[in-house]
RNA sequence: GGGCGGCUAGCUCAGCGGUAGAGCACUGCCUUCACACGGCAGGGGUCACAGGUUCGAACCCUGUGCCGCCCACCA
């Protein structure tokens, strides 16, 4: 087959993906007399949309690992999925009926759950094709999705069980709440950020009216709710006050002044407000001051602010009661119910004038109503940490609900927890992180961690299995008739009703590890072939994003489940960022999608896509123009391969990734080049006598085969290059696993063996050529397995080609064994012959530059030293350095003004008239440099503590190069001395 | 308030105790029969700063300065 004259990635990737899916290439081993088992969980992307760039990096590295370990035989598994991504999902949905004006509740539950189902198909789809396009080789047969039956099955029967051993379990606590979304969510979602705010001082009068406190906060609405006001201990101001009660403004009620430690006399006035159903401070003051809060409304616990963040009407309840009523037995409700206005509803206790405001109008209405009462002490502008959503960017309400949760702390129901073990299999080094330095973060979290929130106010997801009676009594359980069974051993026989929350989306991400395996309580009594092999998996590749989001939680559901850990190795890698180093997203529009650099867009197309769907139209101007300076001609398509190898080769540890188009493009000139020395190859030896046909390696025979030494020099070039990049394999350094491939084409086998062979094809006997035919062929065919992990399309595409050529026969690349080095094949001495061979090609070049020869030129060559050596080398010098002919001189040059290179033991002139000043100046100048180095070897050695101090092999190094630098400046003298 | 990372050629980054490197960009020459998505030659850096350890520091230690990130309840 004749090659295209040059590279186009497009319509060879076309080609393949599908042959080597539809023949089975990425099915998972299955075979269990293999010792080596490897096992990658792809992160399950949310089907939210489509993939973007940092996805290809991730798919990228651990598709590399994938193709690198089944080329080496082992058993090996890339287990694919995707992530329902419950509020993220539902927000996605939510926002299109929205734009058709139909609200989820319009549809009702089901209707709206379909809905969501569509739009799976739809995105998960679009998913699993970039992966595709990607060149990714996961087993799709095994493909999951966490809201499988399978799956869910597993969710429920782990919930269940964690529910009996008391890991799980469900209490009134003060929790964030995205009033917009109407949901708890876990302290991950929330992002504090500093903002401009203010700090009003509200005065407080005494109830006895003996006098005043001022108060200071920067949420005066809230103070509707406080029960109780708190000063320091030993505050001289404030002492002779505690356990008076102050009248609090806009109210009817008397609070305490009560004294706690946690109060800082030095900041605002020393008084504070304490307000413990919507500040998680002041809760905690709470439960420390029960009695003293007892005889408020609800126990202390007042509730102000309702779910939807308008302040309470008796409409918008303030936990979730009216859903599912509080067991009575609730030991999580202390106080509350015994307070004698727990029967009162909750809405009372706010002022007639502010129910039903919207929280921040409630805010201005109460700082006017109490400036016009003269209450207000002073407004100052203050900095604030402000908790907000990170879906929504909402203000996140503290808000008390009942809610279920994982207990990670021993203060947790039972005082049992789960973290325990998950620092335990990191600290003992059975799971590693690489790089190492994030144990720190893992363990920092883990270490101040609180119970972790699991269930959600929302439609889409896994519901959560717990069953309510009429009063209020739950019962978990698998499903419900085993509900029933448990109530009615109780004595309940009436209906049964089903918690409608559902589970955070990390709870099923959490047992990705087995239940993509299909993990069963029973295993391992019950057999389970593929948990056998691939528990605990390989590698987990991750941005350090989502550490606490899913691997701390992977390893403490593990481990805790099934006794294993999730994954031995974590490779964190950095995040994908814009040219300037700014984090790609829909609103700076600086994103990229990977397709786009595979395929190209032309400069409109990417505009649209960038400004279409924004969530604030706004910025589409801003926008567009950026990208028209960015991009002014479009991307072009630089095909998967160039993108993949881009992504390999800026996977530096412990730093984030710039994101460089012209990176991209030299190595989608890198691809050309492996495409162009192939055709070069190609053109050489198919067809004719590659000393393959009768023969292998070990019958070569002298006078049918007959290897240079710059043959036997690529080969153990090649064995040095197996070599290492086994080992940045094993150190996932992918950055110099991509150099080392990128050096061993471009530097060494295009640049210099190709030239040399080339040389050898013209004047060797018949014995030499077949030699360089097979050399050329061989290696270029290692070259394309070693290469093919990392740029699947072109190696293959290649290969079926050199293969055969090279008596490797097979369906495809992926098949063959991956390359191993050959200690045996390393040979020095050929090593160091073509490093002197290429000394002197270099010298010949830059004589030829310094007296300013054109390429075009061919000029006649003198060489001074060992006659046989020069003879041998001639042909090669010849070609290389474009040389009319080479002519030994024996031990030294003739007399003459012409610049001289010393080359080792060699001296090398170029037969040419000189211009006599310049070569003049150009010896100056070369003796004013090696005179410099002699001063500094000099003085190196010169220095008593180095000679005695330094390693023997330092110190020879050297004296060894000083002696070089003075012979050198000799010879340079002398010749300087003859121009003159 | 704690913790982490980065600072090396114009740009993007390797190197992390023993003669400062790569790619891109730049300059010059060359359309040589694999490749102009190319070849050859070349210019360009007190390795953020200040101390210290060492015979020797871009590299180790201490501190400082920017830049970025993570965690944290000061009303």
């Amino acid at each position: 087959m004749e090659l295209a004259k040059s590279y186009e990635p497009a319509d060879i990737e076309q080609r393949w993906y599908p042959l080597w899916e539809s023949r089975g290439y990425f099915k998972a081993g299955d075979d269990p007399t293999k010792s080596n088992n490897f096992c990658i969980l792809l992160p399950p992307p949310n089907v939210t949309g489509t993939l973007h760039m940092g996805h290809g990096f991730n798919q990228t590295i651990m598709d590399a690992l994938t193709r690198y370990h089944r080329m080496r035989g082992d058993n090996t598994l890339w287990q694919p999925g995707t992530d329902h991504a419950g509020i993220a999902t539902q927000i996605v949905v939510e926002r299109q009926l929205d734009t058709q004006g139909v609200s989820r509740h319009d549809l009702g539950r089901e209707k709206f759950l379909e809905k969501v189902w569509e739009w799976k198909e739809y995105s998960g789809n679009t998913i699993t094709k970039q992966m595709r396009r990607l060149g990714t080789s996961p087993d799709w047969e095994r493909e999951r999705f966490t809201m499988d039956a399978g799956l869910s099955k597993i969710v429920t029967e782990t919930f269940v069980r964690l529910y009996n051993e008391g890991l799980i379990y469900r209490g009134k606590r003060l929790v964030n709440w995205d009033p917009v979304l109407g949901t708890a969510v876990s302290d991950l979602e929330v992002v504090s950020e500093e903002e401009d705010g203010h700090m009003w001082e509200i005065r407080y009068p005494l109830a006895d009216g003996s006098g005043s406190l001022t108060v200071a906060t920067t949420r005066p609405e809230t103070m509707l709710g406080d029960t109780a006001v708190m000063v320091h201990p030993e505050d001289a101001r404030y002492m002779d006050l505690i356990g008076k009660m102050v009248k609090l403004p806009l109210t009817e009620r008397e609070i305490p002044i009560i004294a706690d430690s946690y109060v800082d006399r030095e900041f605002g006035t020393g008084c504070v407000k304490v307000t413990p159903a919507h500040d998680f401070n002041d809760y905690a003051v709470w439960e420390r001051h029960q009695d003293a809060l007892s005889n408020q409304p609800s126990g202390g616990l007042l509730t102000v602010i309702g779910l939807d963040g308008r302040l309470l009407d008796g409409s918008n309840s303030p936990a979730l009661y009216d859903r599912v009523r509080i067991a009575p037995d609730s030991s999580y409700i202390r106080g509350s119910q015994n307070s004698p206005s727990s029967n009162l509803a909750p809405h009372l206790w706010v002022p007639q004038q502010y129910r039903g405001l919207d929280r921040f109008e409630a805010r201005k209405k109460i700082v006017a109503d109490l400036e016009a009462l003269g209450l207000l002490v002073n407004v100052k502008p203050h900095k604030l940490q402000v908790p907000r959503g990170d879906r929504t960017n909402t203000v996140i309400e503290p808000m008390l609900t009942d809610q279920w949760f994982v207990a990670m702390t021993k203060s947790g129901a039972n005082g049992k927890s789960i973290t325990e073990q998950a620092l335990q299999c990191v600290a003992s080094g059975e799971i590693k992180f690489v790089p190492e330095n994030w144990v720190n973060t893992y363990n920092q979290w883990l270490n101040n961690i609180q119970d972790w929130c699991i269930s959600r106010q929302l439609w889409w997801g896994h519901q959560i299995p717990a069953w309510y009676d009429e009063a209020g009594n739950y019962y978990v359980a698998h499903d419900e008739a085993e509900a029933q069974a448990q109530a009615k051993a109780k004595g309940y026989t009436g209906a049964l009703k089903r918690d409608p929350d559902v589970l955070d989306t990390w709870y099923s991400s959490a047992l990705w590890p087995f239940s993509t395996l299909d993990w069963t309580p029973e295993y391992p009594a019950k057999s389970n072939p593929m948990l056998d092999l691939y528990l605990p998996s390989s590698v987990l590749v991750t941005g350090f994003d989502i550490i606490f989001f899913w691997v701390a939680r992977m390893v403490m559901m593990t481990k805790h489940l099934t006794g294993r850990i999730p994954f031995k190795h974590v490779y964190v890698h950095g995040l994908i960022r814009d040219a300037e180093g700014q984090k790609m997203s829909k609103s700076k529009g600086n994103v990229l999608d990977p397709i786009d650099l595979i395929d190209g867009i032309a400069l409109d197309d990417l505009v649209k896509k960038r400004t279409t769907g924004l969530m604030n139209p706004k910025q589409a101007e801003k926008i567009e123009k950026r990208t028209r300076r960015e991009f002014p001609g479009g991307i072009p398509g630089f095909g998967t391969d160039a993108l993949r190898f881009t992504f390999a080769s800026l996977a530096s540890p412990g730093r984030d990734i710039k994101f460089d188009l012209a990176r991209c493009e030299g190595y989608r000139n890198f691809c050309n080049k492996l495409w162009n020395a192939t055709r070069f190859v190609l053109m050489n030896c198919e067809g004719k006598d590659c000393g393959l046909a009768d023969h292998d390696a070990s019958a070569c025979d002298g006078a049918y085969l007959e290897f240079s030494l710059a043959d036997r020099w690529i080969v153990s070039r090649l064995q040095r290059a197996d070599a290492e990049i086994a080992q940045h394999y094993a150190d996932y350094r992918f950055d110099l696993l991509a150099r080392a491939i990128y050096e061993l084409i471009w530097d060494e086998y295009c640049d210099w063996y190709v030239e040399l062979a080339k040389v050898q094809l013209q004047n060797g006997s018949e014995a030499q050529q077949r030699a360089t035919r097979r050399t050329l062929v061989r290696v270029l065919e290692t070259i394309l397995r070693l290469a093919h992990p990392l740029i699947p399309f072109i190696t293959e595409e290649l290969w079926q080609t050199v293969g055969p050529i090279a008596a490797r026969n097979g369906e495809s690349i992926m098949l063959q064994a991956y390359p191993q080095a050959e200690p045996s094949r390393i040979d020095e001495k050929s090593e160091a012959w073509v490093a002197g061979l290429k000394d002197m090609i270099n010298a010949c070049r830059s004589l030829r530059g310094e007296m300013n020869i054109s390429p075009a030129v061919k000029v006649p060559l003198l060489a001074a030293g060992d006659v046989a050596a020069i003879n041998a080398a001639a042909p090669y010098l010849a070609a290389l350095a474009k040389l009319s002919e080479v002519t030994p001189t024996g031990a030294d040059l003739p007399e003459s003004d012409a610049p001289v290179a010393m080359v080792g033991e060699f001296k090398l002139m170029l037969k040419i008239e000189i211009d006599v000043a310049a070569e003049r100046e150009r010896v100056k100048k070369e003796i004013a440099r090696v005179d410099g180095e002699i001063i500094k070897a000099q003085s190196k050695l010169g220095n008593a503590s180095f000679v005695d101090r330094a390693p023997a092999a330092v110190v020879a190094q050297e004296q060894e190069r000083l002696a070089n630098f003075v012979s050198l400046v000799e010879k340079l003298r002398a010749q300087l001395g003859r121009l003159s």
